[in-house]
RNA sequence: AGGGCAGUAGCUCAACUGGCAGAGCACCGGUCUCCAAAACCGGCGGUUGGGGGUUCGAGUCCCUCCUGCCCUG
């Protein structure tokens, strides 16, 4: 039986090498991304894509799928690699998923069930939770309609409130009733050997810091000016990819300079990963092992993942 | 050298005529089934530049010293 390897893990800590390395040592290996900004084409610097090269050598799925101007959601990519790992598998290989967007990760390796969205529900539902008693008697009606699902909603998250909303006004069931919520962690339904990528807090501080300078460098302030002009505009979900965001915002004159921007994005990556180091760490059935090991650890080794995997490190 | 302005949390700044020192950001800890590189919640944080004085009471008024900025010679 198939069994595919989900490397997960904060931004940074070399995931995407690693993968790579470990499919060049083994040859029946794909990779499947699970980054909700690798799948832009024209954003490549910022979003540490892979290059052309590496993008050749092993096959990737779920990169350079969607135009700029287009949003992109968990369904999408639910979707699109559902039917990647089932071509993988036909032709009898291996996928590795490489994931930092956690929530994406889990929509594949768990295959929730995510209602369909309904914009116009959506917008009336914005337009009503605008000031602080239209959001107070939102969640009100939530608890009363479904109190399960405003027990997992903090009073504040207007977001959430609307999105539980709008799947009950349009499905006619409690948003509760789609699934027990994130930290229900079953057995995958993928069959699938989770792993953590793990770097000490202050070494990936500084990762962060070096990759930053290594994109200005590398010219990530031009790569945002050809995406700011181009004619279609850019879609809500790619314009808030970090790095991006900050130099939009400097190039329409609301930050002082390239450099600030810079930094600022330098510390939302951070606060990013800690965001994500949260939401991974709670999943038990992750394994975390030290980016270093799972680097220098032959990759030949590792890609007899079932069961070869180095024990957890604490 | 003289004159003026300023000094409050790690940073940027609040605090009506003297009346319980506060925000935002950073940092730390968390939440999570479609904007998720998003959104949200909680917490830590102070000898108000130093010293003296007036007052029941001083970030606030007075004296003095220190530091920074501006103006004039």
């Amino acid at each position: 039986m198939t069994r595919h390897l989900a490397l997960v893990g904060p931004t940074a800590t070399g995931k995407s090498a690693i993968a790579l390395e470990i499919a060049r040592a083994a040859g029946d290996i794909e990779i499947v991304s699970l980054d909700s900004m690798q799948v832009y084409r024209e954003m490549n610097i910022g979003t540490a894509k892979p290059t052309g090269e590496e993008l050749a050598e092993v096959p990737h799925h779920l990169v350079d799928v969607a135009d700029p101007s287009e949003p992109w959601s968990v369904a999408r990519t639910q979707e699109l690699a559902r039917a990647a790992i089932a071509s993988i598998e036909a032709r009898g290989k291996r996928a590795i998923l490489v994931g930092g967007t956690g929530l994406y990760v889990q929509a594949v390796v768990d295959g929730l069930t995510l209602p369909g969205e309904h914009l116009p529900t959506r917008v009336a539902l914005l337009a009503a939770t605008d000031d602080t008693a239209g959001l107070a008697a939102a969640y009100a009606r939530l608890r009363a309609l479904d109190p399960e699902a405003a027990a997992r909603t903090e009073p504040g998250n207007r977001r959430r409130i609307v999105r539980a909303l709008e799947v009950i006004e349009t499905s006619g069931r409690p948003f509760s009733s789609f699934g027990p919520g994130i930290q229900a962690y079953g057995p995958p339904l993928l069959p699938v050997t989770l792993v953590g990528c793990w770097v000490p807090r202050a070494v990936l501080a500084e990762r962060i810091a070096q990759r930053f300078a290594a994109m200005a460098a590398g010219g990530l302030l031009d790569e945002v000016r050809a995406l700011a002009a181009r004619p279609a505009g850019i879609a809500h979900t790619a314009e808030q990819a970090i790095g991006y965001r900050e130099l939009l915002a400097f190039l329409r004159g609301e930050l002082p300079s390239a450099a600030a921007a810079f930094d600022l994005a330098v510390r939302r990556t951070r606060q990013f990963a800690r965001r994500q180091r949260m939401w991974f760490r709670r999943d038990p059935r992750i394994r975390w092992v030290a980016a270093e090991k799972l680097a220098t650890r032959t990759p030949a080794v590792l890609a007899t993942w079932a069961g070869s995997v180095p024990a957890p490190t604490p």
